[in-house]
DNA sequence: TCTGGGGTCCTAGGACCC
DNA sequence: TCTGGGGTCCTAGGACCC
C-alpha cells in the first residue's frame, strides 16, 4: 500500500499558518510578477474564481468580498513544505518528496505498526496540522494512480474526514465508474477531448479498453495509467530525487525594459541563480540557451493606434568544457545576448537554460586547453557559503549591477516568518 | 517483376505535471 | 497599465554507421 499526503490550498493555507486573522477569509496567491491568481482559499474558490485569472480582472471581487491577495513567497512556502515533509519522515522510511506541496509514502513493512490504515492516515494529519498548521489530505491505495484518485475525494467530499482508502477491487471499480477522465493523473485537456470525442468519460471506462488502443492513442504513458487503474504499480517510489536535466531561470521584468545594459544586469542575475542549483546538485552544463522575448499578451494599440511590436530570439552556446562556475558562464551567456537583441522593442523578459548537464566528477576536459582552473570551483563554494548565510546575492559579480529596476513586482508579500530573523514573530 | 538488416544519435513538436 | 515559472517524457523523422 502506499498513499498520497496532498496539502489543501498549499499556497493560500502557508499565508494562514503564521497569520490567523487569515481564517475563514477569502485567501488568494498570485503569481511572480503579482501575474495571476495561482492558490486560493476555500472560501475564494466558492466565489467561483479560476486559477489563472489575471490579477487585474479580479480587483472588484476582491474589493466586494474583501479577498487577502498575496504576492507569493517562494521562500516561506518551501521551508514550510520542508516542515511538512520532515514531519512524514518521522511516520516511515520511504517518502518520496512529488512537489512542493504533494509527497507519497511507502507503507510497505508497517503493517504491524499501523494496523489501521484509517487512524493512521487521521494521525498523520492531525500531527502535520499541529505541527505546522497546514491541513493535508490522504489517499490510500494500492498505486500512485489509486491514491491520486482516492486523495481527490478525500478532499472534496466532507464525509471522508479527509482520508479515503481504496483497497478493495470491488471498491476501486465502483469509485473509478464516476471518476472524470479529466481529472485523472496524467490526462490533460487535449487527451480528455479526444477521449470524449471516442465515447470515454469516466477512468473505469479507460481501463476498459484494449491496451493496443491506449498504446496507440496515449503512448507508453497512458498505458501505465491504465496498468495503475487496474492495480498494477507501474510508477515507483522514487525516494532520491534524480538530478535535474535542465536548470531554467527566466522571471519576468516588472515593466518593459528596452535596453541592452538593464537586460544583461538582468542576465547576469538570472545566470547566478542557475549557476547555484547548477553546484546544488553538483553538475556542470556543457551548453545553454539564452532567450529573449516581448509581452505577447500586449495586443491592444498603443494611444497612436500603434500595435506592439514582438520579438522572440533565443541563441544557444556550446561551451568548450562543462562548467558550474557564474564566473566562466557569465562571458559566454552576455555573448549571446548580444547576438540575440534587437533596438525597438519593450521586452519582456530574458532568461537562460543550463543543458547537458553532467555530474561535477565526470567532466570531460579539453584536450587542447587549459585544464579548468580548481580555484573557480573554490571560489563558486565561498559564494555560495556567504549568500546562504547573509542572504540571496550578497555577493554577486558586479555585472548583475546595484539598482534591480527590472524586478518583477510583489507588492503583497508576506513576511519571511521562519527564514529571515527580523521577520519572526515577536521579534519586533 | 526484383533493391537488406540492424543499429545510433539528434531535433522538433506535442503531451503532461506542479 | 495588467496574463507565472520550472520541469519531464515520448514519438516521428532525418541523418548517419556497418
Amino acid at each position: 500500500m502506499l498513499s498520497l499526503v496532498d496539502c489543501n490550498n498549499y499556497y493560500a493555507s502557508c499565508e494562514r499558518a503564521f497569520n490567523p486573522a487569515l481564517d475563514h477569509q477569502p485567501v488568494g496567491v498570485l503569481s511572480n510578477n503579482d501575474g495571476c491568481l495561482i492558490a486560493r482559499s476555500n472560501e475564494l474558490k466558492a466565489l467561483g474564481v479560476k486559477i489563472g485569472t489575471p490579477h487585474f480582472q479580479l480587483k472588484e471581487l476582491i474589493d466586494a468580498h474583501n479577498v487577502k491577495i498575496f504576492s507569493s513567497n517562494y521562500t516561506l512556502y518551501g521551508d514550510m513544505s520542508a516542515r511538512v515533509m520532515a514531519t512524514l519522515g518521522r511516520f516511515v522510511e520511504n517518502v518520496e518528496v512529488y512537489s512542493i506541496d504533494e509527497a507519497f509514502m511507502d507503507l510497505a513493512g508497517y503493517e504491524s505498526a499501523y494496523p489501521d490504515l484509517i487512524s493512521f492516515a487521521q494521525q498523520v494529519r492531525s500531527t502535520v496540522l499541529q505541527w505546522t498548521r497546514i491541513p493535508v489530505s490522504v489517499g490510500l491505495a494500492p498505486t500512485k494512480t489509486l491514491c491520486k484518485v482516492a486523495n481527490w475525494y478525500a478532499k472534496r467530499q466532507a464525509e471522508h474526514n479527509g482520508v479515503l482508502l481504496l483497497d478493495s477491487p470491488a471498491q476501486i471499480t465502483a469509485t473509478l465508474d464516476d471518476f472524470a477522465i479529466d481529472d485523472l493523473w496524467g490526462i490533460g485537456w487535449r487527451y480528455a477531448g479526444m477521449l470524449k470525442r471516442n465515447g470515454i468519460r469516466t477512468a473505469a471506462q479507460l481501463a476498459a479498453l484494449p491496451d493496443d488502443w491506449i498504446n496507440a492513442k496515449l503512448t507508453v504513458n497512458g498505458l501505465r495509467l491504465a496498468y495503475e487503474l487496474r492495480g498494477t504499480p507501474c510508477k515507483l517510489l522514487e525516494v532520491e530525487a534524480p538530478a535535474k536535466k535542465a536548470i531554467c531561470t527566466a522571471p519576468s521584468f516588472g515593466r518593459g525594459v528596452p535596453d541592452l545594459d538593464t537586460i544583461s544586469q538582468a542576465l547576469t542575475t538570472h545566470l547566478g541563480r542557475a549557476a547555484e542549483k547548477l553546484r546544488r546538485q553538483d553538475s556542470c552544463a556543457s551548453s545553454f540557451t539564452v532567450f529573449l522575448h516581448t509581452n505577447r499578451h500586449k495586443r491592444s494599440p498603443n494611444p497612436n493606434g500603434e500595435l506592439a511590436k514582438q520579438y522572440y530570439g533565443a541563441q544557444s552556446v556550446d561551451l568548450p568544457h562543462p562548467t558550474a562556475s557564474t564566473m566562466e558562464l557569465v562571458g559566454y551567456a552576455l555573448a549571446a545576448l548580444k547576438k540575440v537583441f534587437r533596438f525597438g522593442y519593450e521586452y519582456q523578459k530574458v532568461g537562460i537554460m543550463l543543458t547537458g548537464l553532467v555530474p561535477a566528477e565526470h567532466c570531460q576536459t579539453d584536450l587542447f586547453r587549459n585544464v579548468p582552473d580548481g580555484r573557480m570551483a573554490k571560489l563558486s563554494a565561498t559564494v555560495d557559503k556567504l549568500n546562504q548565510r547573509h542572504g540571496r546575492d550578497r555577493v554577486r559579480l558586479a555585472a548583475a549591477g546595484y539598482d534591480p529596476s527590472w524586478h518583477h513586482k510583489r507588492q503583497w508579500m508576506s513576511p519571511l516568518y521562519t527564514t529571515n530573523w527580523k521577520d519572526i514573530l515577536g521579534a519586533k
